[in-house]
DNA sequence: TCTGGCGGTGATACACTGTAACAAACCCGC
DNA sequence: GCGGGTTTGTTACAGTGTATCACCGCCAGA
């Protein structure tokens, strides 16, 4: 088990997130048009999860609109690549912090104060949910593991105003 | 850890469903009003989770519709009571399948060939899970873990069509 | 009895989220 | 240049959820 480090960083790093996408993209024969580029680029912007909505707003400027269609189909070639995540519980977009093995269980973590949003992984919870998963004779394709709550920063600056 | 024992009787048993949440509402202090009755029965007929737009044109007949605002207000009330439960992934809604423990994890397995949804629980994800969030200096208050993929049913008959 | 409050419902309108369908632009290999 | 796939623009629409206000029924208290 761990906690994915230095998330912070990550998650800010929105150049480092722009090179690795272009990179991958190159690597998997696909295009990183500017379109997608601008839309990583904005859901990078903030560790908060935003809607798509909002992303097509702040992408468009007077004279150009960016319809929120368009940013959709960004999103979905985005996460696809796995270069995003989608939060279904706030029907919002946050980038990937890091590059998972493919397959492998994400949990996030959803500040319900400062709206931020952490990832974390588990071996021990992956393997209780797959023991369990075969119990019940279930066979997994894709699953979701969201908790919202209050994070360590939220939780300290609560107690000290 | 244990999978619900029982769970096809008990999704289709609406009637033993509707004396339990009219007990629970007088034990409570609360209404159980008509609409909220007949609401949980809609959802509690099917063990496919139900979109609340469908609930309202089940529940309306010609002369008398149900708008699905007020499906919407029965479902919180009912959500509130732990009555039914909200499936993130799908927006739609099932009804609990037993009482759970306040608090206590539920793990939804949605088979995405049936759209037949189950529960499960297990304590090795639970206290897996706690430990992570304890880790990571996250204090949950609410988490949704929702799987999808085909259930033993479904892959028998995909063997033997 | 009257009255005022309160919870529940009805009804309308609206905001937000997501998709379908088609046309135009672009790119790339031939 | 041409043909075919991919990407994007545009419009329209379907699905999901909430805000607001009015009305009703009930019940406690004057």
């Amino acid at each position: 088990m761990h906690r994915h480090e230095g998330h912070d960083a990550c998650r800010s790093d929105a150049p480092d997130m722009l090179a690795r996408a272009e990179a991958l993209c190159r690597e998997r024969g696909l295009q990183f048009t500017p379109l997608r580029r601008d839309v990583l680029e904005a859901v990078a912007e903030s560790d908060k999860a935003q809607g798509a909505y909002d992303i097509a707003e702040r992408l468009s400027v007077p004279g150009k609109r960016v319809a929120p269609v368009s940013v959709y189909r960004a999103l979905d070639f985005l996460m696809e690549q796995g270069l995003v995540h989608r939060i279904a519980s706030r029907n919002a977009f946050i980038p990937c912090a890091h590059g998972h093995a493919p397959g492998e269980g994400v949990i996030f973590l959803i500040c319900r104060s400062c709206g931020a949003v952490d990832e974390a992984s588990s071996a021990d919870v992956e393997g209780g949910l797959e023991r369990t998963l075969e119990r019940a004779g279930f066979t997994p394709t894709h699953s979701i593991l969201e908790v919202e709550g209050d994070c360590g920063a939220c939780r300290k600056r609560a107690r000290t105003p």
